[in-house]
RNA sequence: GGGCGCUUAGCUCAGCUGGCUAGAGCACCUCCCUUACAAGGAGGGGGUCGGGGGUUCAAGUCCCUCAGCGCCCACCA
């Protein structure tokens, strides 16, 4: 006996079943079985910072979709939840929410409290009390992210989450990292580092990018001896003229020719340097003769590293001009001007040196305005600087071809969803100039394992480390005492020192498949999930955590991490801009789900084809809610007949009901097609429309036959065939709107319909019947409305004249057009051209 | 400069390997309270499928080309 409410309502199905669901461990992963039975996914840990917007609504549901999908195809689907709660975002959040600084210097203060309110000047506390802040911080979004994850429907197993700040993640980052360190693939080095001047760290390739910055062309005056022309050059940062090394052009380019191997002079500095030809200079580009100094930009590292330059840096870390002028600046004069630079920022610094050139006469002419693209790093607000700094590099190819070719196969062996999203891989690393830079001079973060030694003479030998054994991590080096020391001998000579980097927050996601699968931890899960199926991820981080996740798993497991990668789009707000925190145009999720439920923001977001950027539009939540709403109804319609006690589905012998049953085969196998090609929102529209044609023509079609009107075969075929529909949407629908789908499932069935078999139909009935049916039965209600008539009005007569292949087809639905059109008579007659002339009774109004 | 994607009704978008008069939803108009649903139903108006060329019996769909928009990569004097 079914167990149909009286009125059925979407109201408080989310909260319901969110328990029930837990209470019944739905979506608990069955670790018993084995890796061919288990659908893996990597899920992206979101950034715990502040709150969630819609567009993690979007992306997370579109997995969802298909990890329910393959629930119902019975695997066990690992679906795990992580909180990434590393990195500058959290740093930044816990400095501006308390007014606090971290100091690693400092010693762990357990008594400290944090201020009430952001105290200014901030305080500074050691990096333990500074991790607890972060702890604590993160802890209350935390709660908030689970809730709406929750709410939203998400059919995680709420045991596998870890949080990328705890110990195990901290661990699987240390071992690899010294796994990596001892098989060669990460290194230390000292070297010409892209630097944030306002972060103060050093920032990888991958996170820098271009901003168009106006600037302006400076044309200097460069000397030569024996009263020869000058060498004019035109420059962009003339404040970097005191870290001028020499002046490059190419060596086919005719107008310095003679210059080649010949000194220049400086001006305002008086420092000789050499004009030496490279590929690299641009014969087009301003004179075609460029300064090259330590360091404007990454071809200036370029040129120093390979005509062997010597290093005259006069940026400091803080972005300013250092102190002292580089050595080379001897004369009195130059290092007076120096000192007029000495201590400013780099802009400032520029107007000073432009006044200088100005006192000398060495600038022609006023500087050129123009607009140039500089790099930055993707959250800084200063162009960065390149400074020298000594910092760990993993390998990625990006020094080394025959590793890059390894990479770059490995991503044309992953399958990607959609398959245009691979371009994007293959240009990234087919570009890569150097090594993937992990460390960061940050104080909140996965710390190297790593000590130094102090030598005798109180100098850090950083080409000897101090690792700790694996069963020792993780560690915090500033804090604990490599093994055979004390702490005592911390920065003393004989001593030790810890090293005081970070690692970048994409050197612990890059290990997400093996964080999330218990590596280390839990060999036999592991065993279970990886590789693992399924990375979903918005495809503006290809470059990073995508193909940093296959770095990593190709050295620790020599394996592709995944089988698939989906890659979400963008959520575009109506101006088509793309929808980000720091843009300002975000929208919160909560009011969409109170407003339309989590079943028809769910239906908006399973609409958007994989991969494609996407409007916000409210009006297809509307339509979400809609069709849950329909689903409600049909459901309760359909189980009225025969007290919703399943028919046998022998009893579908009517040609119309097997008709029915062939069009729901097929809407099932376009459907799981779809879905095992990723493609949810194909599966969902293939879905909808049958089951919006299924609800508006079948049901009409059947209904009288159903309440009995051509006896009790005839509507017990009805009856069951609609049940199968009924039994075969509901479950179609079920990855899209969870809630209703199983509100609906629980009126009649057992058991959660999430853990219900994915539906499976033979037919071979002929559904031309429909066809011709629905055809017949259009005609009428046309006839109807134009007469503006009732649905309910009698017909007296229907002539259907058509090719007799599609008679047969309305003549094997003779007895439902009659009883849904209300027809008298419904004569047949064999043509050519197929026509319907509907001939309605008299009007009684009338 | 190289690459990728997009351009179909007023709006948001489907249209998969070329094939019946190009579809859906929203919006708009008309009608219908029919006992699953008025939070519904029936019907209608509206498109030379970005431009041009080509292949084909047949092109929104394939090829070439141009344009606009977006993105990725590279350049950055």
């Amino acid at each position: 006996m079914a167990r149909v409410p009286d009125k059925p309502t979407l109201e408080g199905l989310e909260r319901r079943f969110i328990a029930e669901w837990d209470a019944n461990g739905v979506y608990l992963f069955d670790r018993t079985r084995q890796r061919s039975e288990v659908f893996a996914i990597d899920t992206p840990p979101p950034t715990v910072s502040g709150s969630l917007h819609v567009g993690h609504v979007f992306s997370y549901t579109h997995t969802d979709t298909i990890a329910r999908y393959q629930r119902m195809r019975g695997k066990a689907v690992f679906y795990p939840m992580g909180w990434d709660d590393n990195g500058l975002p959290t740093i930044r959040r816990v400095q501006n929410y308390y007014g606090v600084r971290c100091d690693p210097s400092l010693p762990y203060d357990p008594t400290f409290q944090p201020p009430d309110e952001p105290h200014s000047p901030p305080i500074d506390v050691g990096r333990r009390n500074f991790t607890e802040l972060c702890r604590q911080l993160v802890a209350a979004d935390e709660v908030a992210f689970e809730e709406l994850f929750r709410r939203l429907g998400l059919s995680v197993d709420w045991n596998y989450l870890y949080k990328t700040i705890d110990d195990r993640p901290t661990k699987v980052s240390q071992v690899a990292f010294l796994r990596n360190l001892a098989r060669g693939e990460a290194y230390q080095q000292e070297a010409p580092t892209l630097w944030d001047v306002d972060f103060r760290t050093a920032v990888a390739q991958a996170e820098l990018e271009d901003r168009e910055l106006p600037g302006a062309s400076h044309l200097l005056t460069f000397h030569r001896g024996d009263g020869a022309d000058d060498l004019m050059i035109d420059t962009t940062r003339p404040e970097l003229l005191a870290a001028c090394v020499a002046v490059v052009a190419h060596p086919d380019d005719k107008r310095y020719q003679t210059l080649f191997g010949t000194d220049v002079t400086t001006p305002l500095f008086g420092v000789n340097v050499p004009v030496l030809p490279h590929e690299l200079a641009d014969a087009e580009k301003g004179t075609g003769a460029a300064m090259v100094c330590t360091f404007g930009d990454l071809t200036d590292v370029t040129w120093w590293r390979e005509l062997d330059l010597p290093i005259r840096a006069i940026v400091g870390r803080d972005g300013r001009v250092l102190a002292e002028p580089p050595g080379a600046i001897s004369d009195a004069d130059a290092r007076a001007r120096y000192a007029r630079l000495a201590g400013k920022t780099t802009k400032q610094a520029q107007a000073v040196v432009v006044e200088l050139l100005r006192e000398t006469g060495e600038l022609v002419g006023d500087p050129r305005p123009l607009k140039h693209p500089v790099k930055f790093y993707e959250r800084g607000d200063r162009p960065l600087e390149i400074v020298t700094s000594r910092q760990w590099y993993i390998r990625n190819g990006g020094r080394d071809d025959k590793l890059r070719a390894i990479f770059l196969e490995l991503g044309r062996e992953l399958t990607w969803h959609p398959e245009f999203m691979r371009h994007r891989y293959e240009s990234w690393v087919a570009g890569l100039t150097g090594d993937w830079l992990i460390s960061r001079q940050q104080q909140f973060g996965v710390p190297f394992p790593v000590w130094y030694p102090v030598t005798a003479d109180g100098t850090v030998d950083h080409d000897r480390h101090i690792v700790p054994a694996e069963d020792a991590l993780p560690i915090d080096p500033s804090a604990d005492i490599p093994p055979g020391y004390t702490e005592s001998q911390r920065g003393q000579p004989g001593g030790f020192v810890g090293d005081p980097d970070v690692m970048d927050t994409w050197a612990t996601s890059s290990l997400s498949p093996l964080v999330g699968g218990r590596w280390l931890d839990d060999d036999d899960l592991f065993a279970r999930v990886f590789p693992m199926n399924m990375r979903p991820q918005a495809h503006e981080i290809i470059r990073t955590w995508l193909f940093s996740t296959v770095v990593r798993s190709y050295y620790e497991l020599g394996a592709l991490p995944w089988s698939d990668a989906a890659l979400s789009g963008w959520i575009l707000d109506p101006d088509r801009k793309k929808m980000a925190k720091s843009k300002g145009n975000v929208v919160t999720p909560i009011a969409y789900l109170d407003t339309y439920g989590s079943d028809g923001v769910r239906y908006w977001a399973a609409s958007a084809r994989p991969g494609v950027d996407s409007t916000f539009d409210e009006g297809q939540m509307k339509i979400g809610r809609k069709l849950a709403i329909k689903l409600l109804n049909v459901s309760k319609f359909v189980l009225g007949f025969n007290h919703g006690e399943p028919v046998a589905e022998a009893a579908i012998t009517h040609p119309v009901d097997r008709a029915l049953l062939t069009r729901l085969a097929r809407v099932v196998s376009e459907a799981t097609t779809a879905f095992d090609a990723f493609d949810y929102a194909r599966a969902l529209e293939r879905t909808e429309s049958a089951f919006w044609s299924f609800c508006d023509d079948h049901v009409e079609l059947v209904k009288g036959r159903s309440y009995g009107v051509a006896g009790d075969n005839a509507a017990a075929s009805a009856t069951a065939s609609l049940q199968v529909a009924l039994s075969t949407f509901q479950r179609l629908l079920a990855p899209f709107l969870p809630f209703v789908s199983d509100e609906v499932w629980s009126w009649w069935q057992e058991g959660s319909i999430h853990n219900a078999p994915w539906p499976r139909l033979d037919a071979d009935g002929d559904d031309a019947v429909l066809a011709a049916a629905g055809w017949v039965l259009g005609a009428v209600r046309k006839a109807k409305t134009e007469a503006k008539r009732s649905m309910r009005s009698p017909v007296e007569l229907v002539v259907v004249r058509a090719p007799s292949a599609s008679l047969a087809g309305v003549e094997a639905a003779r007895t439902d057009l009659i009883e849904a059109g209300s027809i008298a008579t419904l004569r047949l007659e064999e043509s050519e051209e197929p026509e319907t002339i509907v001939t309605l009774a008299a009007d009684p109004a009338l």
